[in-house]
RNA sequence: GGGCUUGUAGUAUAACCUGGUUAGAACGAGAGCUUGCGAAGCUUUUGAUCUGGGUUCGAAUCCCAGCGGGCCCGCCA
């Protein structure tokens, strides 16, 4: 059950006063629900706040909420009865029959997955588990970028220096090279556009050491999403839509939304829509990031019907992808209206800006390992077998990255630093984990729960956290966020800890409150096993 | 120059969309707590809304102006 949608409903059936869903909210101070409705409306009905707030107090009845007037605002607080009746109950989640596609990750071919990349895959990932959860028929997407100057200049490169493919770093070390050889001789650029325009054209004489780059950047892309418990229900080449992207362009030729410039290059003219004009097709007839696009996002309607498709990548693309929107609504595209663009903050080195032309870069492997050794520093006095402390060092690794990734809003710049990520003291993922084996451990030794049992009210604080989770899913869901939720199971779990400080479950002598406090822990450890589902890091069963 | 975005303790953040009861956690720094279900924990001290106007009974939140950071503005993605 929502409470919130529960509380509003009750209000306004039995005052008949008709709120809007955002007159109630939860009051953590207080540790209740609360409203200040009557403060905002108690004008337009010429009362006085604190006359209207007692009309409806005396109106009002719940089943589950029991109301207190405080002066002109009215907190709720839930009914004992409650408590027993959600002890019996599973989460159930508004359910939302939805075609969406969320594109996220989108590497290119030839370089490493950076922890640029990372903050897209794991924020896409999330929000599918998210969607998914609250019934939607989700398409995860992966767009590989093979057809730009960046795999050309990494072609002509190796074709030019060799390519010693024993070494594992091969790729980018060649991509930098080959950006610098060019930087110096510019007569080189004719060459590297020549490559561009045979790999449109599938390849030519490219192709098998393009085969060869695109293999080896896939194998290792999946190595990384292996490590993240991520995968895609698609996987698309822009190879395979460019020539799409190029009819879009024919199209808005043919009815004057595209102009050809003197130098030849063809662009969309938005500046009356308020929009810089965008370069759509260079003059050489290859294709541009914004060809790709257009192209990408007719396939994608043709294959899936989308309600919604959702981009996520880096906002540094904001304005692009405003303008592709807005050329595919010129264009007359009905899909034109589902296309939508997370655009998070970009992730900076305390050095500054990332740059793999120049090979500044940090990879998800480089962070990974780092990770994972300050992991293994923790655990290293623990009895654990060699393959337990692998196995919790890999997990607990992911659960921090993509906590501190996911905890922040999106259009946060993060500033990351390695060394802030690996200490696993306060607000972090390793945090969660641990209190589900905490709250494992103690299940684990209870015998079997019984039936009958009481709550003391340091249960219902605890059991009132807990049954906030629909609301702040659904508000996650609506809003297309993910850091409520991360704040959300914070809470709790501080919530939680305090009460496992001062209140003993196993050695409780009272049978029935002990059997409470069982239970009420496992609605703590459904609760978290929930968000951690969302989040996607692995539930561990020691640590 | 134009557009988008951002500004909260020493650091890094939540609350801003949807104005409301004492701005909430974390890291850091100081002091405590294990003969108690796992101390990656608990208790406790410390400290913040960029500036100036406006709207309002009430502003971190909305509006205007200014200042600072980031990003984008013709063939990178």
């Amino acid at each position: 059950m929502n409470l919130l949608l529960k509380l509003k409903e009750d209000f306004e059936k039995s005052t008949s006063y008709v709120t809007t869903k955002h007159d109630f909210y939860f009051n953590h101070d207080l540790n209740c629900f609360s409203t200040s409705y009557c403060l905002k409306k108690a004008g337009t009905l010429s009362m006085k706040a604190e006359e209207l707030a007692s009309d409806c107090a005396s109106k009002f009845s719940s089943n589950v909420f029991e109301l207190k007037q405080e002066k002109a605002f009215l907190n709720f607080s839930l009914k004992h009865e409650y408590f027993i009746e959600f002890l019996k109950q599973q989460f159930s989640l508004s359910q939302f029959a939805r075609r969406v596609v969320v594109e996220y990750s989108s590497p290119n071919v030839g370089k490493p997955l950076h922890i640029g990349h990372i903050r897209s895959t794991i924020i896409g990932d999330s929000l599918k588990h998210l969607f998914r959860l609250h019934g939607n028929n989700v398409v995860s997407s992966n767009y590989l970028c093979e057809a730009g100057t960046q795999v050309a200049t990494l072609l002509w490169s190796l074709q030019k220096f060799g390519f010693n493919e024993s070494n594992p770093n091969e790729l980018i070390e060649k991509y930098v090279l080959g950006n610098k050889e060019i930087e110096e001789n510019p007569d080189y650029k004719p060459q590297v556009l020549e490559i561009v325009k045979e790999i449109e054209q599938g390849g030519g004489s490219y192709k098998e050491l393009l085969d060869k780059v695109r293999a080896r950047s896939i194998e290792s892309f999946n190595e990384g999403y292996k490590k993240l418990n991520v995968s895609f229900d698609e996987t698309l080449f822009d190879t395979d839509f460019i020539q799409k992207g190029k009819e879009l362009v024919s199209e808005g030729l043919v009815n004057g939304l595209f102009s050809k410039d003197e130098g030849g290059e063809v662009f969309a003219n938005l500046e009356d829509k308020g929009l810089p004009n965008l370069i759509v097709l260079r003059n050489n007839g290859t294709s541009l990031y914004s060809t790709r696009d257009l192209g990408l996002a007719e396939l994608r309607f043709e294959k899936h019907s989308y309600d919604s498709c959702i981009i996520v990548t880096a906002s540094e693309q904001n304005m692009h992808f405003k303008q592709v929107f807005k050329i595919l609504e010129l264009l007359g595209k009905d899909y034109s209206k589902n296309l939508q663009h997370i655009g998070y903050g970009l992730i900076k080195l305390p050095e500054g800006k990332m740059s793999s032309r120049k090979g500044i870069i940090l990879t998800f492997q480089d962070v990974f390992d780092e990770l994972r050794k300050e992991v293994l520093k923790k655990i290293e006095a623990k009895t654990y077998s060699f393959q337990e402390k692998e196995d919790i060092s890999k997990a607990v690794a992911i659960s921090a990255l993509k906590f501190a990734i996911l905890k922040s809003s999106f259009d946060k710049e993060i500033i990351f630093d390695v060394n802030k990520v690996t200490s696993f003291e306060g607000d972090t993922g390793p945090k969660l984990q641990y209190n589900l084996v905490r709250i494992n451990s103690i299940l684990d030794k209870a015998s079997e729960v019984k039936d009958d049992f009481v709550l003391s009210s340091a249960e219902e604080e605890l059991l009132t956290h807990c049954s906030l989770l629909e609301s702040i899913l659904l508000d996650c869901y609506e809003n297309e966020r993910i850091h409520p939720l991360c704040d959300y199971s914070l809470k709790l779990v501080d919530v939680f800890s305090k009460y496992y400080a001062s209140n003993q479950v196993l050695n409780e002598p009272d049978v029935k409150l002990r059997t409470g406090r069982l239970k009420t822990i496992q609605k703590v450890k459904g609760s978290l096993e929930l968000v951690l589902k969302v989040l996607n890091i692995p539930v561990l069963g020691k640590m």
